[in-house]
DNA sequence: GCTTACCTACTCGGATAGAGCGTGTCCGAGTGTAGTGGG
DNA sequence: CCCACTACACTCGGACACGCTCTATCCGAGTAGGTAAGC
């Protein structure tokens, strides 16, 4: 029962990424310079994101990343589906018919009931993680946030989101 | 996302030592054998299971297993815990703060919305587990599985528990 | 025949190797831009 | 002065080592029971 960190990089820059205007693309290293991390290993995860079809790519310079479709159809589950992989946390081995005095098969045809319970949970879980929309995280951070946070957030997604509105400050 | 394998043996085991009577025990020998499993490897998560209180051991002959509260009081949450770990799935590294233009710690006092969301959908899975009972798993089983599954386990429990009921015949 | 001491066999418990997966890094393919030469 | 070509710099994408956790195994410590000898 462990998520790996590259969860938490990539819901990070997917809210970071839900602040960007229309067209306009984030790098994979402005990101992760962001969030002090590894370019290399950030791209890792951003590109199981481009698979699943939440974020877009685009190459070249002045290329990067941007959400393939409104923050408000992104759920968390998408995001943690898509880095840490569809299949659920609880594979039913069936170890109840692997020993040396197995049954007929018949006798298995009822469903395991502690993978039953098991996968309720984990449904439960899901559930909870489809109910958060990217859009509320967003909205939730501009509203309660420390306001000094806020700002550094939105300047720095003005910084470097690409191509600059050519009517923006440039700024060093 | 992925629980280890060792938590389906352990919540078995819990099972069936939910079937044993009274001060009764059984080897973790013999359940291995029930499951096909290494035994060596199924005593690891044995102990885990006696370390969390929720099994007791007796060493020397006719020693073993059994349940240290009543199956009504024991929830798979005990037992997930008690194999997996008790820290949350999801740990919130703090990446929001580890970029190169850190603000102040003042502006970091609100707990990051993305954690909190995450750690909501985990309470959401612990609740699921916790409401379900050990004794509910058993008696689903009674009551709904296969009546040659059930009777292969009852009659497998009473040939193995030690001591043996002087009472009950003796089966090669 | 009863008691007692010893010995054996069986159990759990922790320490010890091996495999799989997540973590971290590197280099190559593709593309838009900027500069330069020619018309 | 305008256009086309070339070279470049920047981006993503996939292929390659490393470390850690989970998996699997072995051997040692401890205990209850059975056995045999002594009273």
């Amino acid at each position: 029962m462990k998520l790996g960190e590259g969860v938490e990089a990539a819901i990070h820059c997917a809210a970071m990424l839900a602040g960007v205007e229309g067209e306009a693309t984030l790098s994979g290293a402005a990101m992760a310079e962001a969030f002090g991390l590894s370019p290399s290993y950030l791209l890792k995860h951003l590109n199981m994101l481009s698979a699943a079809r939440i974020l877009e790519s685009v190459s070249g310079p002045a290329g990067g990343y941007r959400l393939a479709r409104s923050a408000e159809r992104i759920t968390l589950l998408d995001i943690v589906l898509a880095v840490e992989g569809r299949e659920p946390a609880f594979r039913c081995g069936e170890i109840r018919q692997r020993g040396p005095a197995k049954l007929d098969a018949s006798a298995y045809v009822k469903p395991c009931g502690i993978n039953a319970a098991m996968l309720k949970a984990e449904r439960a879980y899901r559930t909870a993680l489809a109910e958060a929309k990217l859009s509320d995280i967003v909205s939730d951070f501009m509203s309660d946030a420390d306001p000094r946070s806020v700002a550094a957030s939105c300047a720095f997604v003005a910084r470097h989101q690409r191509p600059q509105k050519s009517s923006s400050t440039k700024q060093a």
